[in-house]
DNA sequence: CATGAATGAGTATTCATTCAT
DNA sequence: AATGAATGAATACTCATTCAT
């Protein structure tokens, strides 16, 4: 029976979760132009990320960003029109960062077996390092997504999930290593889920059974239990 | 509440998402007397746990539970003491139902394969129809879980699970069907994600793809999947 | 040729504009209960009304409102809903007034030139004393009357004066008093457009011809002028 | 001006009103130079006479009026100072028109009769035809006409119907056609409500009677019955 | 002459909560 | 036990105006 990482109490964060990322935000001392739009929107939008993610759409209070910002909160409104204009800002954003990263993978270059692992990985990884993503997805959620559904390239980026996923099914078929019965939105689901569940819900998770599913020591067991779960769970049996 | 000249500009919840389960707030006209602090605060409840799990904590407004009640605000203050009180109330009676219905299903009397294939359906059918339990646990991770830590009741309910888990895996490792390098808190994990992760974000998962993954005619589909899905995952491979 | 009353200059206010009236809104010593719910939403109405017809809607400032009663801003929100509520009710109740007064005339049990005589002088005197009421009528079609369309009372209450002058023609022409080729809303056009404008437009007038409609010395004159200018129209010639 | 991720609520102005006369702001085509002063300044004014007239002072939005410009914002600062200069130019652009036309009817050359109905038909026409001149005199009277008080040009401007008028009384007088007792100023006024009324409070007036005072089959009756209501009243009775 | 970016002081509105009855 | 009235502190948003280029 393997070992048990009890949590350290107290650690959990109502308040932001840098991420370990370093903020880019800070204007760096060389290129500091007065008037610098493209600085000021995406150091605006880096802020707001981070609070709504923190604390929801509801939450988020639009003095507590500005107060963050190196600009007012006049400005604020001058490029985003409103909280909400704001808070779809952060979403497209998110999710567009997401699935570039995906097609970076080359996948389709890999052998599918090979292919699968690392879109697993790759999905786990971003998961359990991008919490802000995962938080926002779970706000989102809560709303209904009619933020999300107003957001127009949103659905175009994210097909490219599923055709990645409808790649790797065909050629494992093929090569006779993947069973043919598989639907690729459904795999893509249990994908998600398995990736995003114990980020999303690690609080709650944490104080039911004194275990915190994000610790660093559980991320590689996590890992590799999903990647062979995946991997089980699309092999061809004989 | 007199607003007499105001023009309504679309208030009210957001979705009252009913589960298709009729709600039993409305009091019947037959046993009802003048006075009934019990079924007050059940109804009180009731509305909370619809407009929390609609809106989240802090879209949540005590006006709106108030006005959807057959009592007034000054009430709900004087059951639940504050909105956060209000909030701690409905958590409790929600994480309650999951786990004593667990214990009905008598697992440790079935054959090890058949009992976790009897525990994953029951976890996913729970996941499927108790929709407000599953935005509430959302919502409460958004808020680090600190609520949910403060309800006595609920660390001790939630070890059961656990147990069974655990009894499952020694026999079916006795039996020679379950391999025997799994953590039983980890496949909880595991199982959870499954069935969580569809309802809970079905929504962006619907704008996403174009499919609600909570409609009915996927839902064999889904469950059946999963349970494949565990049942690979645990089999002894030869 | 007559008399001219020069303006005194600087005396044309921008500011309230108390008409002489007593304001009827400071508490009575005796009556008076901390709460009085009937009361706070007269106090509120009163002030509304001096501030819309002095300020116009939007340079109404809530604030400025608020700090005049003797409750604060909340309760304005609490009983109207909204600044365009308040002043949606402001308009209910400065229209309601004019007709119920003008019913209260008995003109029906007059002879037709009488009764048309003491229509055109309780016009003349009404606009002439109610510069609130004028001013926010004045407001009202600068903002296309989307206000007043939206109260339900409106319209109901101003066919009244209609009926009234329908009858006094049709009893005129019985009589062989009044031609009868008239058409009663026209009519009352015109009564109107020669009680309204000389307050409604005073202040440019003022200025242009260096002598104020409004002037006490010469209200008697216009009074006379236009009811005899009405007469005249109306009579038969032979 | 950027306001991408905004959902726009129903902005712009309450009510273009465009008179049905071609505006006359677009650019044209051929005789386009690339900085042309007055034609830029001319630009600003007809949008800023558009919105003042529609929206009044207060409820006009300077960046409104600067987005429907050929330029930008900073430039209507640069040729006129001040929202209020703005406005004010507009008036004395507007108040110039009425007086200039109404010198070119000659009206001293006709008969008296003639020359009052003439009179009156001008003014008739006038008003109903400028409703942006209406509503700018009825913006001005709510705010107590303190700015075209600053107008240098609006004093001299306006005696020239006093004079029009006391010759034509006199002529009449002099003809035996008209009475003796009657002030130029008050009979100005008197026209001046009857035309001017039923443009300026068309909308309260429409929707309280059903009946819209401007709608062309209107127009001739109503021009009909004003000049006969003036001519009833100015002539001599026997 | 012309412009996009930036701003501080306002401005309407909302919210959880308590008081007086 | 129950209630309508009342409130202060926030909260999202707007506006006329100016700066830097």
């Amino acid at each position: 029976m393997p070992l048990e990482y009890t949590m350290k109490k107290g650690s959990k964060a109502a308040e932001p979760d840098t991420n370990g990322i370093p903020s880019d935000t800070a204007p760096r001392a060389d290129a500091r132009r007065k008037y610098d739009p493209e600085q000021t929107k995406r150091n605006i939008l880096d802020v707001a990320t981070q609070e709504f993610s923190a604390m929801g759409l509801t939450g988020a209070r639009v003095d507590a960003i500005a107060e963050r910002t190196n600009t007012t909160k006049r400005m604020l409104y001058y490029y985003f029109g409103s909280k909400e204009g704001l808070y779809q800002a952060v979403l497209e954003k998110v999710y567009g960062d997401i699935r570039a990263l995906e097609q970076d993978l080359h996948i389709s270059e890999l052998d599918p077996v090979e292919g699968m692992r690392a879109l697993v990985e790759f999905t786990f990884d971003y998961h359990d390092r991008q919490r802000d993503f995962v938080r926002l997805v779970t706000i989102e959620n809560i709303h209904g997504a009619k933020y999300v559904e107003q957001v127009k390239t949103f659905k175009g980026r994210n097909v490219t999930v599923i055709h990645t996923i409808e790649d790797l099914l065909r050629r494992g078929i093929e090569a006779g290593q993947f069973r043919d019965d598989l639907d690729p939105i459904d795999l893509h689901l249990m994908i998600s889920s398995l990736c995003f569940h114990r980020v999303g819900n690690r609080h709650t998770f944490g104080t039911a059974f004194g275990r915190d599913p994000s610790h660093p020591r559980l991320r590689a067991r996590h890992r590799a239990m999903i990647v062979d779960a995946v991997l089980r769970f699309v092999r061809k049996e004989d």
